[in-house]
DNA sequence: TTTAAATATAAATTTTATCGATAGTTTTTA
DNA sequence: TAAAAACTATCGATAAAATTTATATTTAAA
């Protein structure tokens, strides 16, 4: 048994099939085969049922894969324990963002990450929070960005900041005449919200889901920006919450209509989440360190009540 | 880097010496060389520092060890899952065994764990709980029978049962009369106790450790086993205590002189115990439900007070 | 200084991993 | 239902590697 054959079960077991596995390992495919089929013989047991197409995971095979998993990463790790004895943070860095997140707090952070640390290349991703949890898991990410609590019992969480709920409200939104919104104001009904996936849409529902008349039918308004939503808004069809941070690209005129929350405010937690082998965790408290440095003059709200990302909807 | 690189980094390691570990390794003196070298110009740091004599590891070297020795563990558990999927208890199995629970216990369950795992083969060998406890942590050991609680971080416990004390009490002795005994009726000066090493001497010690005058100066009739103590006992040296186990061999004329302690009797803890990466976790389960299953004939006792089996000595 | 012991190096050999070509299956498409 | 496409297994050749024997070098001990 050699770490090079269970690289290659993880790949085979990933793709599900030995053609792209090869490819993506950077081998042919009768290498894989073989050496497979060597590690099976080895162990006397079939990981893979090829009998089922795409190929499956036999039951100890899937026991296998895990135990696989962890052994490559727990070797993975030496690299690391020495790069980090010489002082070294540098290498490729895979990061995931979530959409929401994406646009207002990376032009923050890359700068002075990349000037402190020119070493580490960061690769950076926008993806939904399924998409980064399962590549996590897979190993395609380092690390990724996204609205906690996840509750993933491979994923581990540092918080980053709790970022607060903005209510953007027009003119000739009912709600215009207060100044500070509650949680009980809202209505489902006249809030614009991003389309599916965005676990932001999940934070505005769940923000809502105790109220009686509540109905997935009514949606009907969606866009995948927030720039989009506003201007919706701004043509009357109804009012739009916004993560505070987004607030801060607002012209002055778009401002006017920003309506903060009465204490507490809701808010939503964001997060440095990697996986549990915590591989490459010295960048990632080098990025904490910076993100967290860097967002500690950009918010300061205190009092807030953290709304869950997780969908959907129970009340 | 390779599994068979990592293994060779640890036996180096233990060895202090390449040519022992070579052998060990059942291969020649120059393939550790180069196989070491090349891990170490893959990783590009010394792990061993060959100018001291004995090779020493460098800083980097003992945390590549620790790692490696998770590694190596890890990556021996595959066999190990595979073999439980199969139903399949078997291969060698090295048991340690303190030399007070030897004797009595052995005869007990060794017939009955060898008829119903055939595929098992035992080696059981014969050591004082120290020796034990490294032997664990290297892998020279796969389990061991030891009184505990040890609180060694690397180190699980299965208690196996908890074996009182008993007093073995010569005619001439002070306490003779006395049916039973009590722990402040025991005097440091007129036990006899095992030789250094044994941790039933250690039980003894804390027991009689809240006594005021005591001083280490006035133990001198010291023997390595109990047969001995007895006789030693029966020329009128002392009395003795022994572990109850031990009193079941005793000729009915022994016996006359065995004074059991007053509820809570003070006893020994007798576990199972091995390395935290649990690697022959099913063969280790069944040698408990084994012993467990033939001591809950022979012990009967409830109301004990535990014993601590570290030295030394601390009131 | 000499000897003994231990590690490193060199060259040869054996073993292993990988590849390209191809055969054998199964699935998809026409 | 036949042909094409996609996929995996097998074969023989080759390149890479681990291992061995033999020997040199270094270090410690006598």
């Amino acid at each position: 048994m050699t770490i090079t054959q269970l690289q290659y079960v993880l790949a085979v077991a990933e793709y599900q099939n030995f053609t792209l596995a090869a490819e993506k390992s950077f081998v042919t495919q009768p290498t894989l085969s073989m050496q497979i089929q060597k590690l099976e013989d080895e162990l006397d047991v079939l990981i893979f049922d090829r009998s089922k197409k795409p190929i499956q995971l036999t039951e100890i095979g899937k026991k296998i894969v895990d135990q696989a998993r962890n052994i490559v990463n727990e070797s993975g790790r030496i690299k690391d324990i020495v790069d980090q004895q010489k002082g070294f943070l540098g290498g490729e860095f895979k990061l995931g963002i979530i959409p929401t997140v994406m646009p207002t707090l990376l032009p923050m952070f890359l700068k002075s990450f990349s000037k402190k640390y020119p070493k580490v290349k960061l690769k950076i991703e926008e993806l939904h929070t399924q998409a980064i949890i399962q590549k996590l898991i897979d190993g395609h990410l380092d690390a990724a960005i996204a609205a906690t609590p996840l509750q993933n019992d491979h994923i581990k969480e540092k918080v980053l900041y709790y970022e607060p709920f903005v209510g953007y409200i027009p003119d000739d939104h009912r709600l215009h005449a207060s100044e500070k919104i509650s949680t009980s104001d809202l209505n489902v009904d006249d809030i614009l919200l991003l389309e599916d996936g965005h676990c932001f849409r999940n934070h505005v529902l769940n923000l809502c889901s105790n109220q009686k008349n509540f109905n997935n039918d009514h949606f009907q308004l969606e866009s995948g920006s927030f720039e989009t939503m506003i201007k919706l808004a701004n043509e009357g069809l109804g009012m739009t919450l916004l993560p505070y941070l987004h607030t801060l690209d607002l012209t002055d005129e778009q401002r006017q209509y920003l309506h903060f929350f009465n204490d507490p405010s809701p808010a939503r937690e964001v997060s440095l989440i990697y996986h549990k082998s915590e591989l490459k965790i010295h960048i990632i408290e080098a990025l904490k360190d910076v993100i967290s440095g860097i967002i500690r003059g950009a918010i300061a709200f205190h009092n807030v009540r953290i709304i869950s990302p997780v969908g959907n909807i129970q009340s």
